[in-house]
DNA sequence: GCTAGATAGTTTCACGTGCAACTATCTAAA
DNA sequence: TTTAGATAGTTGCACGTGAAACTATCTAGC
């Protein structure tokens, strides 16, 4: 009869370990600053890539469903952390990018999260860190998981 | 100024393949039987386990929390898919144990996930999957995330 | 130029989950 | 024996999220 250990499963320990490192993070930092876990992602992509962004381009490079980034969106523009101005090309979308309040808290996020990753990973030497996630961009590219800038674009322009 | 690539942090991609992978296991063969991911835990961890359980030993085993457990433990009861002893050395606690039906259940699904699991890794060279395990392992411990039987009978007895 | 279908974004709804309060029971100490 | 505090399990509540419906706008084909 076959069995399976729960503990061993991988399923499970990656399920596991995510909420652990989610709660960890957003309990510490995220909470601190009154944003969620989709305001964070909204944040973080606007903040990385230079130029303004789409909300359906955030969902896509996120994996976040869309009315989830919708209400984040809503809620960062309450707080005026990012503002929208329309896009005369296309008056559907909207061009999102942080306000100057909005890049003040993702500069003084950043070197926290950053920390707080290397914490996480500092059990391993850096040879095991860069195995680790070389294989978990293969596992990601198999599951076709990984959503390139240039992806999103060809889908966004179908 | 720093900044912070979301699609290479460590906590997103976590979370992002857990639940890609949650969602394709739940999907395609737990939804099948009708049971969701709390009741598969329960009947996984009931299955494993030779001896019954208590709920709160499932609770502290598969870091569930104790409601969802119980949620659970209250559907698989009315599918007849597990069942539950009084504890006669003490009453406030259930021994809960696989009915044969829930047996049957149990052993139809294994395969199917363990194979599902090995597609998901396939991508992987034997030794990358043992490094990938390892280093999860070192996190998970770190993390002090990892419950064995010992620990949580030890805390169950306090 | 019109119409059908696709797309961006919003909102309603149903549902699962964590928290906290609750009941019942157990243990330890006075 | 009584009482205070801990523990097992259940339940009400609030909240976040995905699916689906909806509005507005765009594109392609006629």
């Amino acid at each position: 009869m076959a069995r399976l250990d729960l503990l061993k499963f991988m399923p499970f320990r990656l399920s596991r370990l995510a909420a652990e490192v989610s709660t960890a993070l957003s309990g510490e930092y995220i909470e601190q600053y009154g944003i969620d876990v989709p305001q964070w992602r909204v944040l973080a992509t606007l903040g990385f890539r230079e130029e303004p962004c789409s909300a359906q381009f955030i969902s896509q490079c996120t994996r976040t469903h869309k009315s989830t980034i919708s209400r984040a969106v809503t809620e960062l523009l309450k707080h005026k952390l990012i503002e929208r101005v329309e896009n005369e090309d296309d008056r559907r979308e909207f061009r999102l990018q942080p306000t100057a309040k909005g890049t003040r808290l993702y500069e003084e996020l950043i070197p926290r999260l950053l920390r707080r990753e290397q914490d996480m990973l500092s059990c391993l030497s850096a040879q095991e860190r860069k195995d680790f996630a070389a294989a978990l961009g293969k596992i990601e590219t198999s599951l076709d998981l990984v959503q390139t800038s240039q992806q999103a674009k060809a889908k966004a322009a179908y």
